[in-house]
DNA sequence: TTGATCAGTATACATAGTGATACTATACCA
DNA sequence: TGGTATAGTATCACTATGTATACTGATCAA
């Protein structure tokens, strides 16, 4: 088989998934994903708009993350052929179906924030001490 | 700082979320978090049963997410001194809540497993032909 | 004429994860 | 005496994923 393009690649060159969870995984599992669709949730967004809400995320992480949802079928991108460029995602029929999750994982994480960031800090005391 | 133990670092320095969801990604977006954390909902495991159950995991990834997911809390490990060695792994209570999104990313991947699959495959195409 | 905006690319590099294999200790089974 | 089982660790070479920084081309406003 040929080569993928760069950052395609997800080892799933079986098409074979053990468990559904792994599925679940595969799609929004990327580092950015998750945050990237729940920014996509009630609205369309257009790509300096993410920069501007996801500050930690590059330029080419966010490029790479947005064309594998789209290959994935969950994210559409709509070109504007005018100057300056305007390009628009939105969420497709089938990237809907994945909110319950995302509302889920946000209000996990709204909730045990502050448990997690105590606990990370905990282990790096436990790191510094040993 | 000193350096973290391999397989630690999680580029949370900053211990900083833009997100929720972040957070949420942060404890269980490992490639195999899901996946173990799903085999122990209901079920105590031990070490080489998870291996049986996660065909694809490696002894090593196996070692690294579970301690990872000890250090989140996440997960409890007893070890029972005998002859040959014993260890137990159980969620914590706080592992416990995060069982609806577990349950949740099962059911998207069973519900929908049929229709990834196909898009890879249509995705796949599209390379060998351009 | 300089700078800002838009949606990205290009390049080099660092970190995370894979796969294969070898190794540990103790005790039971044949 | 050798094989099996347990729960790992150690090492190597490798691929995949993610980061950092510079750069593009067209158009507008100052």
């Amino acid at each position: 088989m040929r080569n993928r393009k760069e950052g395609y690649g997800r080892c799933t060159d079986s098409l074979e998934y053990a468990c559904p969870v792994e599925v679940t995984l595969d799609i929004i599992g990327g580092k950015w994903k998750g945050v990237i669709l729940f920014h996509l949730l009630h609205e369309t967004r257009r790509f300096n708009e993410f920069r501007r809400l996801i500050p930690g995320i590059t330029q080419r992480m966010l490029t790479l993350q947005l064309r594998e949802l789209e290959n994935d079928g969950i994210v559409h991108r709509e070109v504007y052929p005018v100057v300056p460029p305007k390009v628009e995602y939105s969420l497709t029929e089938f990237g809907l179906t994945l909110s319950p999750i995302i509302i889920n994982m946000r209000a996990w994480g709204k909730k045990y924030s502050a448990q997690v960031r105590q606990q990370k800090q905990e282990q790096e005391r436990q790191l510094n001490i040993e």
